[in-house]
DNA sequence: AGTCTGACTAGTA
DNA sequence: CTACTAGCCAGAC
């Protein structure tokens, strides 16, 4: 029985130790970022792994993103697509097509899974 | 301790 | 254009 227990990230932000981990660190600077995002606006992991200093580590981005559902204040994960403007993380919401939904409520166009006029849209951090 | 995976990206063939 | 590889780094097994 192929099954993967895919734990999340977020089960370590969630018991998070005051004390200080330094991996609690670098999941709050995304979120940090990834709020920032105005609204109608999306980016990219990789503009946000640059951001903080680890340009190439987008896939840690994406990672700490996938905690991002319940950590409060909540993050508008659902602006933050990759390098094309896909919306490659739709299948980390409840639905599907909840990010498209989320995008679309907020004057971003979808099609196909794809960001119209991305390069508009896009908003890179500080 | 070694191996595999992953919401990524850039480069090469 | 597509396909594959390497780099990245944290977490699960």
């Amino acid at each position: 029985m192929p099954a993967k227990k895919k734990s999340h990230p977020s089960e370590k932000i969630k018991a998070l130790s005051p004390s200080g981990k330094k991996d609690n660190n670098f999941f709050s600077q995304v979120y940090e970022v990834a709020r920032q995002i105005p609204k109608g606006r999306v980016t990219s992991y990789g503009a946000i792994a640059e951001c903080l200093g680890t340009k190439g580590s987008a896939r840690m981005v994406g990672w700490a993103m996938n905690g991002a559902h319940q950590v409060k204040p909540r993050v508008p994960a659902h602006r933050v697509v990759n390098r094309i403007g896909m919306l490659s993380g739709k299948h980390h919401f409840g639905h599907p097509q909840r990010m498209q939904q989320l995008l679309e409520k907020e004057g971003i166009k979808v099609k196909n899974d794809q960001v119209v006029d991305f390069a508009k849209k896009f908003w890179k951090p500080e």
